[in-house]
DNA sequence: CTGAAAGCGCTAACAA
DNA sequence: TTGTTAGCGCTTTCAG
C-alpha cells in the first residue's frame, strides 16, 4: 500500500513550513495570498488530502456517528436511514451501519466497537417502535437517540411516528367522504403501534359523536391473509361496515383484494384506508390505497438534526412524536360525499 | 465532554510506563503475567478503551470501509449490505454507508470523505446490475469492488448475481414439471437483467429440445399491472401458454392474480415462476409463489470476502457471477409430473 | 521483564 | 507573515 501524501510533503514542495502548509490549508489565519495559492496549487497537484484521522484525534471529534439497528437493515430502517444520512453529510459527518439483529451480544459488541472509533454520537433504530432496553453498554455520556425506537432510560432522547394522530386522520378522513359505519382491521395487540392506532380511531369517532363501541375493532397480524379473513368476518354480519382503517398497508390490501372477489366496489360502496404508504403495495392495490405516510425520511432527517444538537451540547431528553400525513389515492372516494 | 482515559492513565495507576501497559493489553510481548493481571483490572475498572483512531494513524490502517450505493437504501441494497456487515463486522471491520442517489457530485463528495477517513477500501453497489462508469475521484489504487454493479474499467472487480442461469433453473424447472408451451413476461428491455434473463429462458428451451421461437416474451416494465395485462395478451390468443416464467415477483404476482379472476387454476392448469424471491410478495401470492433468489445476502458476504482479500494484498479483478437459487412455493405444482 | 522515546499526520500556540 | 514545537493516544523499537 504506497503510503498517501502528507502535509509534510505538500510543505517541503512549496516551500514552506506545516505549519504554514497547514494554515494555507485550512481557511484560517492570515497568509500572503500568494504563498496560500501556491500551497494550494501543490496539494491539488499531488493529490493531498487531508488525514481526518489524524484531525480526529487532534481534535478529539471524529465526525463519525454509529447506528445501531435491530432490524437488518428493514423496511422501516431504511428510509430513517436515508433521511439521517442526508442530514449529516450535509456536515460530513459519516455514519457507521451496525445491525444487531435483537442480539445483545451482537449489539454489545458494536457498541464497543463504535466507542473505539470516538463516534460522536449513537443512534438506536428498531424494527418497530415498542420500548427496548437501554444500550448495554456505557457510553460514558455520549450523545445518544433512539429513533423508530424507545427505551426506558428517562435521559434519552427518543424519536417516532405519531402512531395515533395518524390514525385520528385516516380515520377522520373516512368520516370526511361521508362514512359512518367504521371497522378497524390490525395487528397483533401486542404492538404499541396497535394500541396507539386503536386509541387514535376511537378517539376521531368519539370526536364525531359517534359511538365507538359500535365500531368492531378486529387484531391479528400484518398481513394480506390476515386482512382477507377479518374482511369475511366483517361481513359476515348482520351490518357489515362501510368503511374501514387498517392498521397496515397489507391488510389494507388483503381488504380490498377481498371486497373486489366480493364483487364489492372500492370506494362507491365501501371505503378503506391503511397505514404505512408502502408504496410498492399502495400503488398496486385496485383501485390505488389511500394510506397514512409515517414520514420515515424525515423522521431521519429530524434524528440528525437533533443528534448534531447533542453533539453541539443542547441536552435534551424525552419522547418526541412526529407528525404523519394522509396520502389521497383512490380507495375512499372524493372528499365531499354525494 | 468529559475526556476518556488513555493508556497513559491506565499506566499510572498501575504504577508501570506506557510501554507497559500497552504490552498488557495487546497480548504481544513477555511480560510477568502478575503485572498483565494488574493492568488489565485497572483498566477495566476505570473503563479503558483503547482509542482506535491513534491506533490506525500509527498502523495505517482503519479498520473501516465505505459503501457508496446509488440506490437509496433500496430493497436490493439491504440484503447485500447486512451479509457485507455481518462478514466484515467478524473482522471488526466497520461499513460507511453513503448514498449517493445517481449523482455524481455527491459521489464525488462522498469517496473524497472516506478517502479523507482512511478507509481500507470502498464498494460500489447499485439499483441494478447495470455497467456504470467508474468512480469519478481517483481512489489510488484503494481496494474498490462493484457489488450488484458494473463498471467499465476492466481492473475493477464486479461481483453481480449469475442472471442466465437463474434464468435457465425457473425454466427448467418449469419444464421439469412437465410443462412444453412456456412464455416469459419480463422487464424494460434496457436492463440487461432482462436481456440475460431472456438468454437463460432461451437456451433452456433449447436445451431441452423446444422450438423458442415458439415461446412468446413480452417485455414491459416490472409492475404488476403490467403482469396483468401481459396475460390479457396471451390468452388472447388461440394456444396460450400453459407456463409462464416471469422476470421478477411483482409481474408473477399479476400474472397469478390475473389466473385466479379468470378462474384458471394455478397450478393445476399453469405454472408460474417468478424472479427475486422478495418474500413478501411472494408469501402472498395465491399460491405461494415459486422463484429465483439471487442470494444477495450471500452476495454481500462474499463481497466482503473478497474485498477483505483485496485489503490483505491479494489482487484481483474481473466479473463474478454468483449463482442464483430456486426456492420451490406452489406455483407450479409437483415436481414430477403426472 | 520493564522504561524511555520516537513517530503516525495534523493543528494550534507561541516565537521569530 | 512564517517557522517551530508540543501534543492528540497509541505502538514499537531500543536501552536498561
Amino acid at each position: 500500500m504506497k503510503t498517501r501524501p502528507t502535509i509534510r510533503d505538500v510543505a517541503q514542495l512549496a516551500g514552506v513550513s506545516v505549519g504554514t502548509a497547514s494554515k494555507a490549508l485550512t481557511e484560517s489565519g492570515k497568509l500572503r495570498p500568494e504563498t496560500r495559492a501556491r500551497v494550494r496549487a501543490i496539494a491539488k497537484e499531488i493529490g493531498f488530502r487531508p488525514n481526518d484521522l489524524a484531525h480526529s484525534l487532534h481534535r478529539g471529534q471524529s465526525q463519525t456517528v454509529g447506528v445501531i439497528s435491530t432490524d437488518s437493515f428493514g423496511r422501516f430502517t431504511m428510509p430513517i436511514m436515508e433521511g439521517l444520512e442526508a442530514c449529516l453529510s450535509e456536515r460530513r459527518i459519516s455514519v457507521i451501519m451496525c445491525n444487531a439483529t435483537d442480539d445483545p451480544e451482537r449489539e454489545a459488541r458494536h457498541v464497543e466497537t463504535l466507542l473505539g472509533k470516538r463516534v460522536d454520537g449513537i443512534v438506536v433504530t428498531a424494527r418497530r417502535a415498542d420500548r427496548r432496553p437501554p444500550l448495554a453498554v456505557d457510553t460514558h455520556g455520549l450523545p445518544l437517540l433512539y429513533v423508530f425506537s424507545r427505551t426506558e432510560d428517562p435521559d434519552a432522547l427518543c424519536l417516532v411516528p405519531d402512531d395515533e394522530s395518524g390514525a385520528q386522520l385516516a380515520t377522520a378522513h373516512l368520516l370526511g367522504v361521508g362514512r359512518r359505519r367504521l371497522a378497524h382491521i390490525t395487528g397483533p395487540e401486542r404492538f404499541e403501534a396497535v394500541r396507539l392506532r386503536r386509541a387514535g380511531f376511537v378517539n376521531a369517532l368519539q370526536a364525531a359523536g359517534l359511538d365507538p363501541g359500535a365500531a368492531p375493532v378486529l387484531a391479528g397480524v400484518w398481513s394480506e391473509a390476515w386482512g382477507r379473513e377479518a374482511l369475511d368476518r366483517l361481513f359476515a354480519s348482520a351490518q357489515p361496515p362501510d368503511a374501514i382503517f387498517c392498521g397496515n398497508d397489507l391488510i389494507a390490501r388483503g381488504v380490498i383484494d377481498r371486497l373486489r372477489e366480493r364483487g364489492i366496489d372500492v370506494p362507491a360502496a365501501v371505503s378503506v384506508v391503511g397505514f404505512d404508504n408502502w408504496e410498492i403495495i399502495a400503488e398496486a392495490t385496485r383501485p390505488p390505497l389511500t394510506t397514512i405516510d409515517m414520514n420515515l425520511t424525515r423522521l431521519g432527517h429530524e434524528a440528525g438534526r437533533r443528534l448534531i444538537e447533542l453533539i453541539d451540547g443542547a441536552p435534551s431528553t424525552g419522547l418526541q412524536r412526529m407528525p404523519c400525513s394522509l396520502v389521497v389515492r383512490e380507495s375512499c372516494g372524493a372528499r365531499a360525499p354525494t
